[in-house]
DNA sequence: CTTACGATCATCT
DNA sequence: GATGATCGTAAGC
């Protein structure tokens, strides 16, 4: 399976979030594989961002966040919901992008019975919705996308009509003014909260 | 169309 | 005991 290699993972976080927008994130949970195509992120860390995770350094619940770039974060929250981040940075730095929302590409069955619904609308716009669909738990945490057999990345690009688009990051009540979430647009499997915040156009 | 709130639990105060 | 990188449903325009 054709995947992305540690040097993906190098360099700053925004570069990688940014990055990773057009990218497919697939997983292989209980025989079934499913792929989606990144088209929202939010970034985090490492330095200055109260709104992260890793801001009082290395916890029970974080150390994954402060591993070797490539590694595979996810968190439970809210009680109900898991949210799943791609580690970067050094080892020791505490970063990671929080994947936000897919379009769904294949295991599109398998992503409705999970979700509980019909239709390729609202499988995976949601960062609780995509685990959902892709069957990510706590199982995976830690889980190293460069070698794992359950879940990875591979490679995908954004298309010609699609422009990067930055905007206040959602869910948080610290740090929000820095423009650390990227989507791309226009495409319709972006999450629907705050799709009306003031936003500025990049490439 | 929009806003409000309950579910449910790891983590922190 | 409160909060939170959420979601689905219900209720209000």
């Amino acid at each position: 399976m054709d995947r992305l290699s540690k040097r993906f993972f190098a360099g700053p976080t925004l570069e990688v979030a940014r990055r990773l927008l057009g990218v497919r994130l697939c997983s292989c949970v209980g025989g079934v594989e499913v792929v989606g195509r990144i088209v929202e992120v939010e970034a985090y860390g490492p330095v200055g961002d109260e709104a992260s995770h890793a801001a009082r350094g290395p916890t029970k619940r974080t150390q994954v966040m402060f591993r070797e770039a490539g590694c595979c974060y996810v968190y439970f929250i809210y009680g109900n919901h898991f949210c799943v981040n791609v580690v970067t940075e050094k080892q020791g730095l505490g970063a990671a992008v929080l994947i936000r929302a897919l379009e769904p590409l294949r295991g599109v069955q398998e992503m409705q019975a999970r979700r509980r619904i019909d239709g390729l609308f609202g499988l995976s716009n949601g960062p609780g919705k995509l685990c959902e669909a892709l069957g990510i738990d706590a199982k995976l945490n830690g889980e190293d996308l460069i070698t794992s057999e359950r879940i990875w990345l591979s490679p995908g690009r954004r298309r010609l009509s699609e422009r990067v688009v930055d905007s206040p990051r959602i869910g948080i009540t610290k740090a929000t003014h820095l423009p650390w979430r990227l989507y791309l647009s226009p495409n319709p499997h972006v999450s629907q909260r705050n799709r009306d915040v003031a936003a500025v156009h990049l490439t």
